[in-house]
RNA sequence: CGGGGCGUAGCGUAGUCCGGUUAGCGCGCCUGCUUUGGGAGCAGGAGGUCGCAGGUUCGAAUCCUGCCGCCCCGACCA
């Protein structure tokens, strides 16, 4: 491909809206457009790559059975009604206003109508179902770029089973085949276990790529590979250790002493010695929750105990409940349900609010002086502690979700009336798995992972060429002629080069442009080299340089694809 | 949907508070000459419904009202 036809709109400037470095060099390298938020028109770079994700996926879903399709994106409204989905969606599912017609957000619906009556008996099963296409949904905030809009590719897979084993080793060849995708796509991932949610089903996991562009927050362990939401995440964390002698409890003066902070520094002790109180209000009446020190409260954790939603009680309820502000609040004389975590289990000569402004407690002993409390796990995992499986440190980030892949079991089979007859003729509804891949976030995480100061930094299957062929001043005819004769040999035994033959950009500008679109090898061809005989080569993840002869330059080309394909 | 910010040429922006030249600058673009190993120099040039609509005023990018769009934080998210 020669640049001074190629249509890669590069820029120099950062657009304003961009904030994510996935984003900013998407921009930047000309592979993507915004048209409105949350929809972007892929240009040539950026659609080859999409292209070459696709095809790693297709061989990968091909290989464990998957059969290919291509469904609407316009559906009945009447067919998501069935399954109860229109509502369960709401304001997410675009509505067409002159025609009973939604935009499809996801497919179980279309892939399990195809299936009813198609699948009849158990001897037809399992089949895998799948489809790259586009998605719709109508997100209240797209945000960062392509990882979450309006619009955006999927491939979305669908399985079809007989029995609950056929669903495990369905699912089990998703899993598998989802490593292989995303290990030649050059992603590193983790595997998270998570809560189904709106899908419903049994189990599921989610493909998550570490970014401070994510949208979940997860605590992962390097060493063993533990990884879970944070929501439900846990972590093993030393319990306060009980000291030999409970002393009486006492009040203490604290005029302005809100948080932990200011009490350990107000008496000097640690926060080990404090507990902090908050409250709750579940069902219409409140509830104490007390953490050792700093440690949050996991609200998620904190439903599941209690069963049902919560809310944070608001100031002045506080004051009505307990006769004191937030910061001098705590367990003793509380009137009602008082949780704690487990670390406070055998504390004693705890410091904690004394339900009084400007006061606080000393001495506190849980077992002796608050009789009532109930003991949960109910802190959220921190970065550094311990992991519970395995002992190491864990860390907790932000991550974006890459892949999906669910049980579903039978919720659509049965809504929409898909059955199978098994050996005995009897009717079951079918049982279904469903699988997807954000095919833009692909894109998107390679980028986040592999950038630097100058630019991309492009490696392994999603590569769009595997040489940038800088010819330096393409006016003067040695260059010309030997920059020519370089693209034509390497373009003819299969090289894919992209050939900056611009004729009156600068030097800088076409090292500046090279090192943004950042292609594994450079080939640099200058006048002052070939005096010598000699052409340049870079390579852009290193920055090493070095000079080879214009007659062995195939011949190390070769050497250097190779070995990398040999490293991967 | 709640909070905050922004909208001026293809991109990045100044000017807006305090109304008053022909709306300024950098990049990019066009023409010519020079230059050519890290985003060139000189000379000339094109390009603007100042987001949209209404209002106030002798006069509006600037003030007022309404609307639209975009970004960030939060809520939500199969």
């Amino acid at each position: 491909m020669r640049l001074s036809k190629a249509f890669i709109p590069t820029l120099k400037e950062v657009p304003a809206d961009a904030v994510i470095p996935s984003h900013i060099l998407m921009i930047r390298t000309g592979m993507v457009r915004m048209l409105s938020a949350g929809i972007y028109s892929y240009l040539p770079i950026g659609y080859s790559i999409l292209k070459k994700i696709n095809n790693v996926i297709r061989e990968e879903m091909d290989a464990i059975g998957g059969q290919e399709f291509h469904l609407p994106a316009l559906n009945p409204r009447e067919l998501w009604e069935r399954t109860d989905r229109v509502e369960a969606f709401g304001d997410t599912m675009f509505h067409i206003k002159n025609r009973d017609y939604v935009l499809a957000p996801t497919h179980e619906e279309v892939m399990t109508f195809h299936a009813k009556g198609v699948i009849k008996s158990y001897k037809e099963m399992p089949q895998i179902w799948y489809q790259i296409q586009t998605k719709f949904r109508n997100e209240a905030r797209p945000r960062s770029g392509v990882i979450r809009g309006r619009q955006f590719l999927m491939k979305d897979a669908y399985s079809f089973d007989s029995s609950l084993e056929g669903l495990d080793e369905s699912y089990d060849k998703h899993y598998n085949a989802y490593k292989k995708i995303f290990d030649r796509c050059g992603i590193k991932y983790f595997i998270v276990g998570a809560s189904s949610g709106a899908m419903g089903g049994s189990k599921s996991e989610e493909f998550m790529v570490k970014s401070d562009a994510g949208e979940d927050t997860v605590a992962y362990c390097e060493k063993c590979g533990y990884a879970a939401n944070v929501e439900v995440a846990q972590s093993d964390v030393e319990n306060i250790k009980r000291e030999e002698n409970s002393k009486e409890v006492y009040d203490i003066h604290t005029p302005d002493v809100k948080s932990i902070d200011e009490l350990c520094e107000f008496l000097s002790i640690n926060e080990s010695q404090t507990a902090k109180s908050r409250v709750y209000i579940h069902d219409e009446k409140p509830v104490l929750i007390l953490m050792s020190g700093n440690d949050e409260v996991n609200e998620t954790k904190l439903e599941a105990v209690l069963g049902g939603e919560i809310r944070p009680g608001h100031p002045e309820e506080l004051l009505e409940i307990t006769g004191a502000d937030a910061g001098s609040i705590g367990p003793l004389g509380f009137k009602y349900r008082i949780l704690a975590d487990n670390r406070l289990k055998e504390a004693n000569n705890l410091f904690s609010g004394a339900n009084k402004n400007d006061y606080h407690i000393g001495g506190i002993d849980m077992k002796r002086d608050v009789p009532s409390v109930e003991y949960f796990d109910l802190r959220s995992a921190a970065t550094g502690e311990k992991c519970v499986r395995c002992g190491n440190e864990i860390e907790v980030f932000k991550a974006i979700e890459l892949g999906h892949i669910f049980k579903l079991g039978t919720k659509y089979s049965t809504g929409l009336g898909a059955n199978f007859l098994d050996e005995n003729g009897a009717d079951h509804p079918i049982i279904m798995g469903s699988y997807g891949i954000g095919i833009d976030r692909v894109l998107a995480c390679y980028v986040e992972q592999n950038f630097d100061e100058k630019g991309i930094v492009w490696q392994g299957e999603l590569t769009p060429f595997d040489i940038h062929l800088l010819a330096l001043n393409i006016k003067k005819d040695p260059v010309r002629e030997t920059s020519e004769s370089i693209y034509q040999k390497l373009t003819d035994s299969g090289i894919r080069v992209l050939f900056d033959d611009r004729k009156d950009a600068q030097a800088g500008f076409k090292f500046n442009d090279a090192d943004l679109m950042g292609f594994p090898i450079q080939v640099i061809v200058g006048e002052k080299n070939l005096k010598e005989n000699l052409v340049e080569i870079k390579v852009r993840k290193t920055g090493e340089r070095f000079k080879v002869e214009v007659e062995n330059l195939f011949d190390k080309i070769k050497e250097l694809l190779s070995d990398w394909k040999e490293k991967k």
